[in-house]
Parts: structure tokens; C-alpha cells; sequence
DNA sequence: ACGACCAATGGCACCGGTGTCAATTAATTA
DNA sequence: TAATTAATTGACACCGGTGCCATTGGTCGT
């Protein structure tokens, strides 16, 4: 009886010689149990080491514990640093994490996710960019009654349940800064197309030159792909310039490094003959020399504020929507230029 | 009715009119049934789009559809690797991915642990370098009923239920390689101390060493803890050296493109001046310049194994135990020492 | 022709919790 | 003191599946 297995709810019940209603109330912390009762119920489940059952009181409670991670990104660093942000939220809690990758190039993902959920069920989902930015599968989380939060920098006066970050007014307070020192020919490395954060990384760009009078010279930007190599690329491309650019703006930090490890290839010392501005702010950006003067992204902070939402009791926030602040992380890959 | 809600399997009966067990045995495949029978209950399940609830599911059947990957690695490649490889195994299955980090600086990770399994009950539980070589952590897994599978360098003679990698032999071949190449003055950049990976590679070193004939010169040796600035540090202590090495291993890609960064640094060539080469295969080691020569770790191959076997109908291979080839990669890291 | 045997299905309890509502007891009020 | 109310607790069905065993209708051997 009691000797095999894990112990249940009703060995409790028959231990204490108390109800099993009674024992999921003590479970369940309600308020209306006398003292009495809940301590002797409480001993004995501490003496028999009893543990609830979660898929029993998922099927009871029609709701599981489980938040999963949808994910279409490549990038390690970042993959990480959403899966711990995300756990940080739900420390303290019952719930625990799932994850989902998903093949970006794969024609059906919508179908996919859309069995991956009425399969599994998870009580939330945290969608990270860049499928984040997909309306079409956040209806479908929507539809399926999936709680959902989406991560990113959705612009965000067009969707509701989202966590973000201000990518352009981000670059723009970096661009300024760049400005700031002194830099005019200012090059900028682009992100992939056809999504929202590259696009805004690029806005803010643009506003800050605006903002200080300067026009975009076309000639300064070049495609990137988040990719190390296509930071290379592009800082290669731009330091073999006639007249190159005194000061290098990458919409992310791997694409920085790229740019240097390029600059310096041909000679240029970093910062002297080349300023460079990274975005992310990722590990490696102040482990290399110089260190990377870089835009922290709130990506961990905006894990944990996703996951805290999800769980949250539905306050419903009317419109919810969460904003995290950048900073500009002054480290030592830009000094004014020296011409 | 059927109009709020998924639809159950009590629909699916209801409309084909047959019993729940009918529909059940449709479900899961059954052999005795009629193909008449089968064909109708498939039509009205597709057609209501019903999907079985997995909880219930996991509570009936008493074991739920999930495996667990336990962490306490802080690198990021290493465990988006992992996943992938786990995820590579249980693809085409009904299981998914639940991933618990644990703090390897805390004093009670087993209660931890033990916690988790107690409440979550995973069907399954992978454990990754450095955890999985806490025989403690892998006896509450038996303890607890839970299968497991330890990855890593484990030494194969020692325990059970491990997929692990040769890492003495393929540092043997690769510090061979060196020897080959005609370098006698090799220093080795040690990984942190107290874990079987590390000891195992330095184990390899030096067997290599000794085939050839060679005395272990301790002042070319230096500790590392795997990371990008204690290969700097090994690195710039190494190349400062009045008589310095020809050739550096080290224990992990990070570390050799540290070492990489510290001897440019101070003004040599690689590999003209330096040979160097490295182990793991990590995605930088082919960006960087010159791409590093390394030891292929066949880490996503690991925990698709693992996760293969841990899902695998219990063959009870014995002494479960699989061992993954590792490999020299060849790049541009390694020439034979001018001098 | 008849029991043996097999294929195909159904009935029902059970997995381990929770929700609803009734029942019991104690405390309060008129 | 009886009636009212509040505080505790229990009974029982139910969540949505699966396991075990009984039942039904044939087919087969002798």
C-alpha cells in the first residue's frame, strides 16, 4: 500500500485521519482550516515526504505549470540570457521552463507551434525575437487561450502584451554620443532585413544625425547580418574607403567586433584611428581589447519581466505593455576623432 | 457540450459511437482493432480536431512525456548546443524539453535537485558537464526513479548510464599532431581543477608527451578556468617567458583564442611565431584569424544520444554506457616552429 | 453440432488531485 | 433558550485518459 510507490494525497488523508479535501486545502494554503488540523496534516506529510502530483493537479485545475520559450534565434548568448531572465521569473514559483526552438526557415512553423501547443499546453508562452514580431502566431497563442507574452522592440503602440525595449532611442543616445566627441563620418552597420529591431536600431540612427544637423551619407552603410562575419565584411568594406568613416556604429556587439577585428587586420588601431559603438552588450564585449563601448539591451531583465507577467494573477493590466530601459555603456572603444 | 472547450475523447466516442477505450486503442495504435473501426474514429478525431490532453494522459499512464536537461554550466554555446542535441533526439517523439539550472555555488543542490524531481517527475533526466559527475546527483536520480544519462568525459569504467567522449585520446592525437609537426617546447593551458574533463585532457597531454619521448616541463604549464581572460593571462605569462614555448594547447577554444589575443599582443605572429591549438570546436574558432586548429567535441551528438537512450524502450543495454568519437580539425592555427 | 478459441469491443474502476455543496459544530444574537 | 450565523470539514462527482477483464459474435476442429 503505503510501502510501494510515492505517497498520495489520500495516505495523508488516511494518516491524518482527515479528508483529502482537507489535505489539498493545507496543500493549497487556504485560509479557512483551523490551525490544528493544518499542523497535524503538516506532519504528516513532512514525515511521510509526501509531494502532489502535478500532472494530477494539472488535470484537475485543467492548467499546468509550465512556460514555454519560443525560439527562432541562433544566437547562443542571447538564447541564454532569455532562458535565465525567464528562470529568475519563475524562482519561487511552481512553475518550470520548456523550450521550443523553431526552424525559421521552415514554410510551416505556424503549424508547428500550433501543435506544439495544443499538444503540450503550456499555461504561457514567451515569444523572443525575432518570431516575436510574427502577428500571425501571436493570434495563434491568442486563439488557442494561451497566455502569451512577446519579447522585442515591437514598436509599441501596436501590440498588446509585449515586453520591450527603446531600441531607437537607444542608438540614438549612442549616435549622439559619438556625435558628441566629435565624429561626423559616422558609419553604420546594419542589422537583417524585415525586422523590427534592425529597423528601429536603424531609425535612431538616422534621428541622431538628424538631431544634429548631420545628413546620412548612404555611402557609410553597409548590410549586416548579426553575424560575426558579416561585421568583417562591413568593416573591411568601410576602412578600405577612400575617405573611411572616423567612427563606426554596428547594431549589435558581435558585428563590432567583427568591424575591429577587420579595421585592425589593415593596420587601424582601436580607438585611435577608429571609434566603435557595439549594441547588446553582450560578455565578450568587455572581455576584448579595447573593451566595447556598447548599448546594454535589458535582455535578461526583460525575461524575467515576461515571465513575472505570465504568471501574474490576471490584473490585466488594460494594455499591457512594458517598457525596459538601455543604457549607454561607456567603455573604451571611442575617443574624439584625431583628424 | 462540445461547443466550449477542446473536445475529449469522450466526444470522439460520443460522435463515432464507441467506447472511450475504442477511441483509446485508435490513439496509441492498437493492433486489435478493426481498420473499419479505426478509419471511422480517425475521420471524427480529425474532423473535431481533437487532440489528447497530456495530462490526463500522464496521469493514467503514471510517467509523463518529459526530459529534463540539469546544468550548471555557465557557458552559453556549450548548453544551446546541448539543447540542440537533445531536442535533435526527441524529435519525432511525444517529448519535450524542461531545462533546469542549477547554482553550482550552492550548498544544497541536491535538495534542489531532489526537489525538482520530486515535483516535476520528468521521465527522464540528462545531466550535463560538470554536474553529472556528482555521483551523488546521479544516485538521487536512481533513487528517485527517474532514468538518467550522464554526459561528459566521465571515465568509462566507472559508472553507468553515461555518453561520453574520449577527451584523453583525442588530446593525445592532437598534442601528437604538434609533436608531428616538430614542436618540443608545447605548453598546456590547464582547465579549472576538481572536474574530470579537464584532468582527463591534461591526462591526454601528457601521455602524448611521454609517447614521444618527452619530459612534462611544468613552467609551460599554467592554469585556466576555460575562460577568454584566464587564456589571456596564460597566454601573456606563456609569451613573456625568456625561453617561451612553440606551440600552446589548451583545454578549451575560449581559452586558446585568449592565448591568441594576449601573444599578438605582444607582438607575435600566429601561428608563425606560435602554433596554437585549442579543443571543443566551438563556431568562433572558425571566424577568428587564423581559425584555430582544435578538437572537435562531439557534444551535440552526446546529447542527441542521450536523449535517444533515455527514451528508448528499456533495452537495458547491460552497462549502458556509448562513446562518442572526437576529432582533430585541421586549420591554420598550427605550423611546424621556425626555429 | 458443440465446446474451444480468437478477434473486436465495451464496462468500469482507477490514476491523484480539485470544485461544489452539504453537514457538522461552535459562536453569536435576539 | 432557540434561532441565526460563521467556521470547519467531509462526501462525491469530475478532470481525461488507461488497464483489466468481461462480453459478443464468429470461425474452427473433431
Amino acid at each position: 500500500m503505503a510501502s510501494e510507490g510515492k505517497p498520495t494525497i489520500n495516505d495523508v488523508a488516511r494518516i491524518a485521519d482527515v479528508s483529502k479535501k482537507t489535505v489539498s486545502r493545507v496543500i493549497n494554503k487556504s485560509p479557512l482550516l483551523s490551525s490544528a488540523t493544518r499542523k497535524r496534516v503538516e506532519q504528516v506529510i513532512a514525515n511521510i515526504g509526501y509531494v502532489p502530483n502535478p500532472q494530477a493537479r494539472a488535470l484537475a485545475l485543467r492548467r499546468n505549470f509550465v512556460i514555454a520559450a519560443i525560439h527562432d534565434n541562433p544566437n547562443a548568448q542571447f538564447l541564454v540570457n532569455v532562458q535565465q531572465g525567464i528562470l529568475q521569473g519563475l524562482a519561487d514559483s511552481d512553475f518550470n521552463l520548456m523550450v521550443k526552438p523553431v526552424d525559421r526557415n521552415s514554410p510551416n512553423i505556424t503549424d508547428d507551434i500550433r501543435d506544439f501547443l495544443e499538444r503540450q499546453r503550456p499555461f504561457g508562452v514567451v515569444l523572443l525575437p525575432p518570431i516575436s514580431e510574427n502577428d500571425a502566431i501571436a493570434g495563434l497563442c491568442a486563439d488557442l487561450g494561451c497566455r502569451y507574452v512577446r519579447m522585442g522592440s515591437v514598436k509599441l503602440d501596436e501590440a498588446e502584451h509585449t515586453v520591450s525595449s527603446n531600441d531607437r532611442e537607444a542608438v540614438r543616445e549612442a549616435v549622439g554620443y559619438l556625435i558628441d566627441k566629435g565624429h561626423r563620418r559616422i558609419a553604420l552597420i546594419e542589422g537583417p532585413k524585415g525586422f523590427t529591431s534592425p529597423r528601429e536600431r536603424r531609425a535612431g540612427f538616422e534621428e541622431a544625425l538628424a538631431a544634429a544637423g548631420l545628413e546620412l551619407d548612404e555611402t557609410l552603410v553597409r548590410p549586416g547580418s548579426y553575424t560575426f562575419e558579416s561585421g568583417v565584411a562591413a568593416g573591411q568594406s568601410l576602412v578600405d574607403m577612400e575617405d573611411p568613416p572616423t567612427a563606426i556604429f554596428a547594431c549589435n556587439d558581435e558585428m563590432a567586433i567583427g568591424a575591429i577585428i577587420a579595421a585592425r587586420r589593415s593596420g587601424l588601431r582601436i580607438p585611435e584611428d577608429l571609434s566603435v559603438v557595439g549594441f547588446d552588450d553582450t560578455p565578450l564585449s568587455s572581455h576584448i581589447w579595447p573593451s566595447l563601448t556598447t548599448v546594454h539591451w535589458p535582455i535578461i531583465d526583460m525575461a524575467r519581466t515576461a515571465a513575472l507577467k505570465l504568471i501574474a494573477p490576471d490584473d490585466e493590466d488594460a494594455n499591457a505593455r512594458w517598457l525596459l530601459p538601455s543604457a549607454l555603456i561607456e567603455r573604451s572603444s571611442v575617443i574624439p576623432p584625431s583628424n
